[in-house]
RNA sequence: GGUCCCAUCGUCUAGCGGUUAGGACGCUGGCCUCUCACGCCGGAAACCGGGGUUCAAACCCCCGUGGGACUACCA
């Protein structure tokens, strides 16, 4: 039988979650739920300086908005140093990591000089055989193999090589006497039980040294899979600088967690010419062989078109929890029916949640301030008759719904031989104030027929005035 | 500098030796239409270069070129 695959998201609480980090997790996360194996969480925070319990909710907060769930976790690596201390007492026993007491200025010195010589800047082994005890801010050192080859079996990669001179003799136990990364994730990898490690492929170059960390501890080597990283537009690593990427900060614009998962699986893997996913249909579909190797560049226009998409397929109701936060002052007492009304509206026109609150003003408005161009345009004086007589019949139309008021224009329009597109911009004006909204049939039955009557009135007395100024 | 990775329309990608190189976003022409959006129909747009291997290369190999990552007592 074999091994359940338990795969999972190690990120370091130093900030956000970010878009890369979210598709690593979201990797991670299908391809556990694909192959009916665990999901684990920990929180890499072993750099006591940089790690903050903030930042660490954050990322909590962010993954629970995708639906990134955890079987397990989250575990919090600064509370397994005793064990990562027990290996490293391990391998000074057996030899296989020495003391040492170069200091960091000594090594700057050392690297600097070397690289201004155009040599490698590794560790010059000065403490590698010195047989040092442990002292004051020494640091443990893994005795690396100087020769032979390490091999990484990358899933998404293929093989690929590494000279182990090329490995030095890294640090595993700082002066602080924290663990170093690389030697905790493998500890932890490995006691975990992680049969997948999924990342971004930033880690390629440390993936021997931990393979050889793997071996040296004893344990199963897990299999890697190295996923390409995310680009701005300018082709260089995502970052604050390409616009926003946190991962919060999509929801707080009105991005649908669907969308940004559905875009983010995008990012590198495909299946076929299909570009729309269910969750159900990307657990069924997600696999590793069909993850490129390429770069992406993160593209927000196809973002914004699947974020779109999903809004037009949301309910009305999911909708109106989503956009509660999301509201300026005067909409957000508004009466809830009403609201879902205005959301059915804008909901075919809209690319993110913010955007129907901006563009959905006009509803919630006492009285209309007609933008620039539009009232001067479209209210004139040709038409103050036939919004006077509209205002006149509209109290007396029995059905005041969408077909109703469909018919009730075109009658209109019929009765005095004009078409419906001489009064419908004005219309649309007197009732909201643009040029651009929804259709006036649905505006009409969302208002409600006072305050239609209401907003024509107050458009004739603005034609009335205009003409006598 | 060294090590490693990558390379199909502007962007995300399909392609896994023989295709009119397909789809999507965006752009664009038209239809629909009360404006906008949606939707529908059409268009422009790509195999980085050079060598091989092969009857045949976007696909395989090599070399360039270009991008990226790593090179910490960060993760």
């Amino acid at each position: 039988m074999t091994k359940k695959t338990r795969t999972r998201f190690a990120p370091s609480p130093t900030g956000f979650l970010h878009i890369g980090g979210a598709r690593t997790a979201l990797f991670n996360w299908l391809f556990a739920r694909h192959s009916g194996g665990q999901f684990v969480l920990r929180i890499e925070d072993t750099d006591q300086t940089r790690s903050t319990d903030e930042s660490t909710r954050a990322i909590l907060d962010a993954m629970s908005w995708l639906g990134l769930d955890c079987d397990e976790g989250p575990h919090f690596q600064a509370q397994r140093v005793d064990l990562h201390r027990e290996m490293v007492r391990k391998l000074i026993a057996e030899g296989k990591a020495y003391y040492c007491t170069c200091t960091a200025e000594e090594l700057e010195a050392k690297r600097k000089a070397a690289l201004a010589a155009g040599k490698k800047p590794k560790y010059d082994g000065t403490c590698r055989n010195k047989d040092l005890k442990k002292s004051a801010g020494s640091v443990v050192r893994f005795r690396g193999a100087q020769t032979g080859i390490t091999i990484v079996e990358d899933l998404i990669k293929g093989n690929i090589t590494f000279n182990n001179d090329e490995l030095d003799d890294l640090i595993i136990e700082r002066g602080d006497g924290y663990p170093t990364y690389n030697f905790a994730v493998v500890i932890d990898d490995a006691l975990m039980n992680i049969t997948h490690v999924i990342r971004g492929d930033d880690h390629v170059n440390n993936t021997p040294r931990q393979i050889l960390l793997y071996q040296a501890l004893g344990f199963a080597v897990p299999k890697f899979a190295h996923v390409p990283m995310i680009l701005g537009s300018d082709k260089a690593r995502l970052s604050k600088r390409h616009g926003a990427t946190s991962v919060m900060a999509y929801k707080e614009m009105g991005f649908l967690p669907e969308a940004l998962v559905n875009y983010l699986v995008r990012l590198g893997w495909a299946h076929g010419d299909q570009e729309i996913f269910s969750l159900q249909e990307l657990i069924d579909l997600f696999s590793l062989d069909a993850v490129g190797k390429s770069p992406a560049v993160f593209n927000p226009e196809k973002l914004l078109w699947l974020n779109a998409h999903y809004i037009k397929g949301a309910k009305i109701t999911r909708l109106a929890e989503e956009m509660k936060p999301l509201w300026p002052e005067g909409a957000k007492n508004a009466d809830p029916e009403f609201t879902q009304k205005v959301i059915a509206d804008m909901q075919p026109r809209a690319k993110t949640l913010l955007e129907m609150t901006t563009l959905a003003d006009f509803y919630f408005v006492e009285s209309i301030n007609y933008a620039n161009e539009a009232g001067q345009k479209f209210l004139l004086p040709e038409v103050l008759q036939h919004l006077k007589d509209i205002a006149e019949k509209l109290p007396a139309l029995p059905d005041f719904s969408k077909a109703g008021i469909e018919n009730f224009l075109k009658t209109f329009g019929e009765e005095r031989n004009i078409k419906l597109k001489i009064i419908a911009q004005p219309l649309r004006v007197a009732l909201t104030g643009k040029t651009v909204s929804p259709g006036i049939d649905e505006v009409m039955v969302t208002l409600g027929k006072d305050r239609v009557i209401k907003r024509i009135n107050d458009a004739v007395r603005f034609i009335e005035t205009r003409a006598k100024a």
